[in-house]
DNA sequence: AACTATTTATAACA
DNA sequence: TTGTTATAAATAGTT
């Protein structure tokens, strides 16, 4: 495509083989972003010149190392020493790893039940009655607690109650009695509702 | 080039594309090939098509290896380095998702629950209700299976049964008849616990 | 897979 | 290099 018809081989005159290739390269970039847009593809690219001068394509949806880490799972080729191998197997091995425990996972909320055999169904069964046993039993041992805090705050209510009753009787008159009830009182009393563990369950039943 | 004038961006007729793909990357193999005769020059090209069908060139001179160590030194990007970092991070990554899901998992079977407040414990609580609702009802529907299945083969064996009464009674003695209930019936007796689904709750429930 | 009408790329030239 | 142009190649739409 030019003036004339030129043979496929080696350009001897220096300076046309620069320049062809100055040319062509650019041809040739220019043809990978076009076939990266166009189809969808993915274009890993680096040539060097004669002369050692470096020119790279790599199309924007990947990196040229995810290029490569596909061209080498593809063709089978390793690019990548044993310690790039070594961590390789470390992510395919984790990855299993994270796999069976999100079907474990999706089995426990009873997801992708209806392939199983009824023999599996068994310890998944028993994991879920035995968790629920753990979390009820800690839930109880919640309740067990604010029913001692409560039991805890009545004594000292009802100790504190003494007191000021107490305290009271030294004073005068009646009239006084009643005031003191209506201000000192009050301020001293608990909050019981700040301190309920279970006031998540207002707004966590509502299912 | 070509009928007509095309814009630069995505083929969005699946076949046109495929077509359009096909081609241009001939035509991309073939300059790379070109080139690298004419011009002397080195090229490392891998092309994926959008269904993952792989292509590569690589200059005869040289090797992807070799190609590459080269674009390392020049461009002063650390490919393997790089690589090295990106499955590193990719590891940590999972490892992450890995113990999430771990402990999920835990809280799930009612392990390390002390440490939650009462609030987290009701979600997990609600998913192991689920999960066991879930599994309990393919219990349910397994069983179901297994006494329909039951019961057809009790049909089918009273009809057999049937049968075989029929053809005895047109036998001669008694004696003939005992000898056949002893032999031919025995012979197509149906084996249940072969086919119980539950055959597993003898050794599974044993805990 | 072929076939062309066109568009593109580029060899030679300036 | 860069630009121009005549021509070879590539290829879009079609069969």
């Amino acid at each position: 495509m030019g003036r004339g018809k030129i043979e496929i081989k080696r350009i001897e005159n220096s300076t046309n083989r620069q320049v062809t290739y100055s040319k062509r390269r650019n041809g040739i970039l220019k043809k990978a972003k076009e076939i990266t847009v166009l189809c969808d593809a993915e274009v890993s690219l680096v040539i060097f010149s004669s002369t050692g001068k470096m020119s790279e394509y790599c199309s924007p949806s990947t990196t040229l190392i995810k290029g490569l880490d596909k061209y080498q799972k593809q063709s089978g080729k390793k690019l990548w020493d044993a310690k790039h191998e070594h961590l390789s197997n470390e992510v395919d091995r984790i990855k299993k790893e994270n796999d069976s425990m999100q079907m474990e996972l999706k089995h426990m909320k009873g997801e992708d039940i209806t392939s199983l055999q009824p023999r599996e169904l068994i310890p998944i069964e028993d994991a879920l009655t035995n968790g629920l046993e753990g979390v009820r039993s800690k839930q109880a041992s919640v309740l067990m607690e604010y029913l001692k805090m409560l039991q805890k705050n009545e004594r000292l209510l009802e100790e504190e109650n003494k007191n000021l009753s107490y305290i009271l009787n030294q004073q005068v008159g009646m009239d006084e009695t009643a005031r003191e009830m209506e201000n000192g009182y009050h301020q001293k009393e608990r909050d019981y509702s700040s301190q309920n563990p279970f006031a998540f369950s207002v707004q966590g039943n509502n299912k």
